[in-house]
DNA sequence: CCTTAATTTAAGGTTTACCTTATAATAATC
DNA sequence: GATTATTATAAGGTAAACCTTAAATTAAGG
């Protein structure tokens, strides 16, 4: 038996933003990162610091910051526990996907590389977590994501719900009270003028929604 | 998002230990509580003052500690989660019964009721982990284990293996590669003089093992 | 009763991960 | 080139859990 706090915790956060907002940028500014962490941009920096001594992230001084390869495999790696037990949750005990995202990030941070696998393996391999994002194969490869932004469509155009990428249980919640979820066919109406809030058709209702919220979801056309 | 440390999760193994220890002894040591999780008892102390403070122990000076009815009840449910995550590894993802309690050690933390409880579910409410112990009702009741320890066998006398104690994986091992498993039979075939090792028979071999680890061993006796 | 052993308290230290406030350095823009 | 905003560093603090060493207290046995 041992105690001894779990000091692994803390940096599998970090390299998971991290890891998510170097998607879209190549370098990470600590600012983002400390926003996305709802921590101080101080803390922030101190724990880069301790991440670069131990060779996880690269570090340019007034730049930003991006992971190292080492970084790149240990954040998939989490990134793949957490939506491997995402699936759990939901596939095998029936929770609800607008609700697993914070009980995973509880998980994620335990369980070593057998159970990982074996748990794959009982889930079928899946490809994509309850929320429609690629899983990180065991071999450290991200997937890549299908799709096109919501915000891309034009009035008229028809598309398949395929990611739904809020991590925030009320948002989703919100989302799935009106219909939205991962599979579902919508059709866009109406764009209000200046680039506003989408009207959408999904089965027999008419949904609005902001351009905020819109852009949170990826969606593959479908002909009509 | 949020980082913020796990602060539960040491509490949590002293309320098991605190648990486990006082099934034997009403009070627990201190010391033996700090053996117990190899920590030193001035650390041991320590916690548990704030754990009076929390109203989970209670603290007799110089005599020892108990679990107060809030403690208990949080105890049992720690014990609850730990044990159905073992069968969770075992029964789901086919780990091995001698190498699950550590991985236990770890997701028990993670886990609130309506996780557990739907697990509990899928795994179709197991009364026994996969060492034999009993799991801990929802509403906080302890069943009463069954059969008599290993050492009360006389030579000549047979049993079914119910429950195996320890909780090191090398112990378990050790004793899995000798046969011994839950529901094995067994027979004593002899007993080393002042009370030495006993020597068994399981299935076609024969196994000595010494009284420390004989005694870590529940057994049912069956009648020849 | 007195000594020994166990227990507790005290004092000071460590690590991790956070905080705030303030200053310094750099980048970007006017 | 000077100003502004961002970024970084410095300094000092907090909290949880651990550590050691040393002193004080209490229990228990001879």
């Amino acid at each position: 038996m041992s105690v001894k706090t779990r000091s692994k915790e803390s940096p599998e956060m970090y390299l998971k933003s991290i890891y998510q907002l170097g998607e879209t940028d190549d370098l990470v500014a600590i600012s983002a990162l400390a926003a996305h962490l709802s921590i101080s941009p101080v803390s922030a920096t101190e724990m880069i610091h301790r991440m670069v001594s131990r060779k996880l992230v690269q570090h340019i001084p007034y730049k930003g910051i991006r992971l190292t390869e080492k970084g790149r495999k240990q954040a998939l790696a989490v990134i793949r526990r957490h939506r491997l037990w995402e699936r759990f949750l939901t596939d095998r005990l029936g929770l609800p996907w607008e609700r697993v995202h914070d009980v995973a990030c509880q998980l994620e941070h335990a369980a070593g590389p057998e159970v990982t696998e074996a748990l794959a393996a009982d889930l079928g391999y899946p490809r994509k977590c309850p929320h429609g994002n690629p899983i990180p194969t065991a071999e450290g490869e991200m997937p890549d994501p299908e799709g096109i932004n919501l915000l891309e469509l034009t009035p008229g155009e028809m598309a398949r719900v395929e990611v739904i990428q809020p991590e925030d249980t009320e948002i989703l919640e919100h989302l799935s009270s009106r219909g939205l979820a991962l599979g579902v066919e919508l059709q866009v109406i109406e764009i209000a003028p200046f680039d506003g809030p989408r009207t959408l058709s999904i089965g027999d209702r008419k949904v609005v929604i902001g351009k905020e919220m819109a852009s949170c979801i990826t969606v593959q056309p479908v002909s009509i």
